[in-house]
DNA sequence: CGAGATTCATGTGAAGTATACCTTTAGGCTTAA
DNA sequence: AAGCCTAAAGGTATACTTCACATGAATCTCGTA
């Protein structure tokens, strides 16, 4: 619940620092104004929380048949039998999480009513500083059962007996869901899996189940035999929905979230077709939704029209890059102005050796000590890695080996991104 | 002319280092018997 | 003597550096037709 308040605020923060347009003629009214048109307008959500990315529905449209396998799958932990391993694999926005942690709700609420000591643990392994080291995913863990973990300093078999002992503090079964595994076993190996799947041999009070949730497909062959067989014991493929089925989600999502009659006769059409241009993402189709309902509400409309969804596909890809850049180090961010400011500059290819150039000479304006060509080139490998900008090894045969990068973002996000970054370093090229 | 060698710029793996943090331990100080 | 506090010692994870080798196609070289 806590995670929701936060990022709904950031959410909302974000929205406001790239619509700043419209600050100056919203001086003219007057903060009690504003305040006052806010409360007595006639506000048409009546639960923002419907549209929450991490908001879990009741129902689940089109989803049914694989939610009963999910549910067969892992019905025996509530008899504290160890449930078959699972692995659940689809494109992003088909449901895959939300149809887990739904599942996870159910079953903790018929293992409570039941009295069953069922333990289950969601962790995202993408999230930064969070779960993507061997470390931080198991110190994350314990912190889940309530154990105290430094954030560094302890060896990390000392939180592998710590694990351990927490699980074997009672006749338990323990359900561990984690999301994005491929990101996990791309930065740390497969070890890790396999040392989870063999902890079950050595535990005589508790049982561990593991649950992983991946957007790549091919994920799953790049494992090792054996920890390939022991994860996938189960396998559930989501497959993308169509635009009709996105439509059916959104409807009922609407209807949890507006008033009747809030919005005009498309929307949801245009949010779909939206949404199924990128391969049938629902996510992104009720991000768009809630976007458009705040550009709606703040323009003080009575009906969110399709003037808002458009305005508000723009506000999105902008809200989820910014996102992205905020949270990196000052060093990566120094990369990416760098890589920007070169690649408005001339129309060639650019290549690592131009950009660390770039990016020295940028150092020494901030007085930033800069990194090594090592470093940088990781740097840019970590970018490409996010999406932000394309970069490509290539042999330019007798003149050497390099990366060829090329930033595929509009001008005008590519301007957001410069105002944003000059703005947080004070600083203007 | 074509096969094989060379070359360049930097990709990439491995090992080393700095930093920030942790626990343990020894020594010194205080306190109470 | 027991209890408590502090600082040093010894240990770890992480981000970064240093070192060294790998890469792969354009270009060069040299043998052959």
């Amino acid at each position: 619940m806590k995670s929701f308040i936060n990022n709904n605020h950031k959410r909302r923060k974000g929205l406001f620092h790239v619509e700043q347009k419209g600050i100056g003629e919203m001086e003219q009214r007057s903060v009690d104004d504003i305040f006052d048109a806010f409360l007595s307008q006639d506000p048409f959500f009546m639960n923002r929380t419907a549209l929450a990315s991490n908001y879990v529905p009741d129902k689940i449209p089109h989803r049914q048949d694989l939610l009963a396998k999910m549910a067969q799958i892992l019905a025996p932990a509530l008899r504290l039998n160890r449930p078959s391993n699972l692995f659940v694999y689809g494109n992003t926005g088909t449901g895959k999480t939300l149809s887990l942690r739904h599942t996870m709700d159910k079953l903790n609420e018929h293992a409570s009513r039941a009295d069953t000591t069922l333990k289950t643990i969601y962790l995202n392994c993408k999230l930064k500083k969070t779960a993507d080291t061997e470390y931080r995913l198991i110190a994350q863990i314990l912190r889940e059962f309530g154990q105290d973990v430094p954030i560094t300093g302890l060896p990390t078999d000392e939180l592998y007996r710590l694990f351990e002992q927490c699980l074997e503090s009672r006749r338990q079964l323990v359900l561990l869901v984690l999301d994005e595994i491929d990101q996990l076993v791309k930065k740390c190996g497969d070890d890790i899996l396999y040392t989870f799947t063999r902890l079950n041999t050595d535990l005589k009070n508790a049982q561990i189940a593991i649950v992983g949730i991946s957007n790549d497909v091919t994920f799953i062959n790049n494992l090792s035999p054996r920890v390939k067989s022991s994860l996938s014991e189960e396998e559930l493929f989501f497959p993308s929905y169509n635009a009709i089925q996105i439509q059916d989600i959104l409807r009922d999502r609407a209807a949890l979230a507006f008033r009747k009659d809030s919005i005009d006769e498309g929307v949801i059409e245009k949010c779909a077709a939206f949404a199924a241009r990128d391969h049938g993402d629902v996510r992104r189709a009720i991000e768009l939704l809630r976007v458009a309902a705040e550009l709606a509400e703040r323009d003080g409309a009575a009906r969110i029209n399709l003037g808002h969804v458009d305005n508000a596909e723009g506000c999105l890809e902008r809200e989820r890059i910014i996102d992205i850049i905020e949270a990196q180090p000052k060093q990566t961010q120094a990369t990416l102005y760098t890589i920007i400011l070169l690649a408005r500059a001339s129309s060639s290819p650019l290549f690592t050796g131009d950009i660390y150039d770039g990016y020295k000479q940028l150092c020494e304006r901030l007085a930033l000590r800069p990194l090594t060509q090592r470093r940088v080139s990781d740097i840019i490998g970590e970018l490409d890695m996010l999406g932000i900008i394309s970069a490509k090894v290539t042999s330019k045969g007798r003149y050497g080996r390099t990366r060829e990068i090329s930033i595929h973002l509009s001008k005008d996000l590519v301007g957001k991104i410069v105002v944003y970054i000059e703005k947080e370093w004070g600083f203007c090229a």
